[in-house]
DNA sequence: TTCCGTAGTTCGGAAATTCGGAACTGTTGA
DNA sequence: TCAACAGTTCCGAATTTCCGAACTACGGAA
């Protein structure tokens, strides 16, 4: 298995983020990971509630969201840790993934975390 | 040609904003029509400074840009006047597109309108 | 009225991207 | 050593994007 890449904070480019956060189950996922308190599995984040996504996509999904910035994700054991980078981020791009969440928030029934 | 279409400010969903100006294109277009006084003809925003982008990719964009909800589009007389639905989206979304164009307006060497 | 120029749209096919099943890798526990 | 599990990679099918050429819409000149 390759190395992970990630982005060191000055290489974070908008344009990515926005892409990465432009499809609706990525959004999903990292809503959650944001509101979830320990860092989330990959399996962990599959259930979309209408829909399990296919672990080649999760996979992919999870790749985007690492090399745009917006995740780190770490190998422990047999399973993958992932975090959000919201606190770096946010230092790069001020209010930016928090309103992006809040938007998403506001939109209904959805964001119903565990 | 078929009429413009402008989804209603309720309507307008936070994907379709990101995934609009996760372009790098759109999202320099987008930029400039924010920044400049009038409302902005398509010809006018089609001139990047490294490229000059082709009049009908130049054409889906803006549609790219409306039926996200970014923009509002009129023809006036031979030519189409665009702007911007800041002030309506800041009410849905609060925040969002100052954070989007204040994280891109970071980027190095960017933002030079005239 | 017809004709011309300008501004932008639509069409259609080539090129690039995304999706997801099947096979694979790396790790742990028995 | 083996089996099971979590996730990755591969690769072909389906979808999307790109952009040149043809087209439409409007306004002005004659």
């Amino acid at each position: 298995m390759r190395p992970l890449f990630h982005p060191a904070l000055e290489d974070i480019k908008p344009e990515a983020i926005l892409y990465a956060l432009s499809d609706p189950e990525r959004l999903a996922i990292y809503a959650k990971l944001a509101g979830a308190s320990g860092g989330g599995t990959c399996s962990a984040l599959a259930d979309l509630g209408d829909r399990v996504i296919p672990k080649s996509s999760l996979s992919n999904h999870f790749k985007v969201l690492r090399e745009s910035g917006l995740i780190r994700s770490e190998r422990q054991g047999v399973e993958m840790r992932n975090q959000t980078r919201c606190t770096e981020l946010d230092e790069r791009f001020p209010g930016l993934i928090r309103a992006i969440l809040t938007a998403y928030g506001q939109l209904p029934g959805q964001l119903k975390t565990d």
